[in-house]
RNA sequence: GAGCCUGUAGCUCAACGGCAGAGCGCUACACUGUGGCUGUAGAUGUUGAGGGUUCGAAACCCUUCAGGCUCCCCA
């Protein structure tokens, strides 16, 4: 008895409905990214996890990579993240680039987590970054960008936020409180789990990190205060580029936003989508302009984001903001009426595909009923029928399967008969 | 890595420890040159898998796998 081997804990399996969704995220992603000005890049799937090791969290690379040895003995590691491997390629080539880098990536990457809804071991990623520029006004186009996807796919303002913070603020309001450096990643995740924790909890987990009672008055005072950004000279530059971008719609400060990274130093930002369910962001990002100098490279300032393809694609089907799906990319079906047209039932599908359309051809003869059924299940448009009474005369038989209407015309003006149809359709 | 919930037809779900069912979908026919809508008929299945308790298990117990909700983490 053989068992049945199931797909590996956390993937997906991309029927074509699902490849459709997929190819959606990535089709808008891909249009955000070139509106402005990014180039596609990509990095290898597989990599050594000393990329990791220097810079990611101990937890992403002891806990959360898949490595395994190759049968060379080498540690190799399916990547969890891209961001090492851009600092790597950018420092390789920094004196040959022309900077600013505008570069974007969507491609796969891997973590051993465990796996709920909008997280899963094996997903698809956007990623988007621009290095070499130091200003807020180029946090702001990277948040621009992130804006421009959002309403690309009918989210709006009203339904997905981008949330901004800035470190540096924040490190000088902890600076104002006393708060010791040491104790800044400790207050970041304090701040972070603020929204999970009960209020009595949360105030003896401050305790607990060492904060005294005035430091935990000050620090409450600075959450709750949404117009701390007035006090950061590079937010007040941010939201006057949000606005000239158009996007300061979507965009709210937050003093709540953290993001555990260690490598940001500036700006960061999340995305929510703010009527759902989910309580995942969007995507997320920031500004680290250490990194590229921690990993062996020339100082370079760098802003970027990542966006993974499964909370967005649950929200846009929640939402019901997907476009229908089409299962044949061909919007005309050839019927077979029987063996002795067949052949020429494939001629003229074959004509048909030479001047330029596609064309799903019903691979043997079968009743009419049968084929138009098939039709229509595919979502064709159109649909061709070549019997006996159309070979006699030189003719096809068209018909429009969105109105139902037919014509039998000749074969020499098919071809424009079907482009008029189509062309109905869409407009 | 830890806790809790769930798993029955392709899908969504019923079934007190006592004959495994409904809706949708699917197939055929009504209609021998025409889809959708309608009507009629038909097939749905190792009740996730393995073991145990019981006269009898989809149900109770154990193990395991998968999904979901938390913790953790969110690069």
């Amino acid at each position: 008895m053989v068992s049945k081997i199931q797909s590996v804990k956390g993937t997906r399996e991309f029927y074509p409905e699902q490849m459709a969704l997929r190819n959606f995220i990535y089709d808008k992603v891909r249009a955000a990214s070139r509106s402005f000005g990014y180039q596609e890049w990509d990095a290898p799937f597989i990599e050594s996890i000393d990329l990791y090791a220097a810079k990611s969290g101990e937890e992403l690379v002891k806990k959360q990579s898949f490595t395994f040895t190759d049968r060379s003995g080498d540690f190799v590691t399916l990547r969890p993240e891209l961001t090492p491997s851009l600092a790597r390629m950018i420092v390789a080539k920094q004196g040959e680039l022309t900077f600013p880098v505008r570069w974007w990536s969507f491609g796969p990457f891997w973590r051993y987590e465990q796996p709920q809804k909008g997280r899963g071991r094996e997903f698809f990623q956007w990623n988007i970054d621009m290095l070499g520029v130091s200003s807020p006004e180029a946090d702001a186009e990277l948040i621009a960008v992130g804006a421009t996807f959002l309403r690309s796919v009918g989210l709006s303002p009203q339904l997905a936020t981008i949330y901004v913070n800035n470190r540096r603020l924040m490190d000088s309001q902890f600076d104002a409180l006393d708060i010791a450096v040491e104790k800044r990643m400790d207050v970041s995740n304090l701040v972070d789990r603020r929204s999970k924790m009960e209020p009595a909890k949360w105030d003896a987990y401050a305790f607990e990190l060492g904060l005294n009672e005035s430091q935990l008055v000050g620090l409450k005072d600075i959450l709750a205060n949404f117009d701390l950004w007035k006090k950061s000279d590079e937010l007040v530059r941010l939201f006057a580029a949000l606005e000239s971008l158009g996007v300061k719609d979507y965009v709210k400060f937050d003093p709540n936003i953290m993001r555990g990274l260690l490598y940001y130093t500036g700006t960061v930002f999340e995305a929510f989508d703010t009527s759902g369910s989910l309580k995942r962001a969007i995507l997320g990002g920031g500004r680290y302009d250490n990194l590229l100098a921690d990993v062996g490279g020339q100082p370079l300032p760098a802003v970027g984001f990542a966006m993974g393809d499964m909370v967005i694609g649950i929200i846009l089907q929640e939402k019901g903001l997907l476009p229908e799906f089409i299962p044949s990319p061909a919007p005309i079906l050839m019927t077979i009426f029987d063996e002795s047209l067949m052949q020429e039932s494939f001629s003229l599908s074959a004509e048909l595909r030479n001047a330029g359309l596609n064309v799903l051809c019903y691979p043997e003869p079968a009743k009419l009923q049968k084929q138009f059924k098939f039709a229509d299940k595919m979502k064709a448009r159109v649909v061709l029928t070549l019997g006996p009474d159309e070979a006699a005369n030189a003719q096809v038989t068209v018909k429009n399967l969105v109105n139902g209407e037919q014509v039998t015309v000749t074969r020499e003006s098919v071809f424009e008969v079907i482009q008029k149809i189509l062309a109905g359709v869409i407009s």
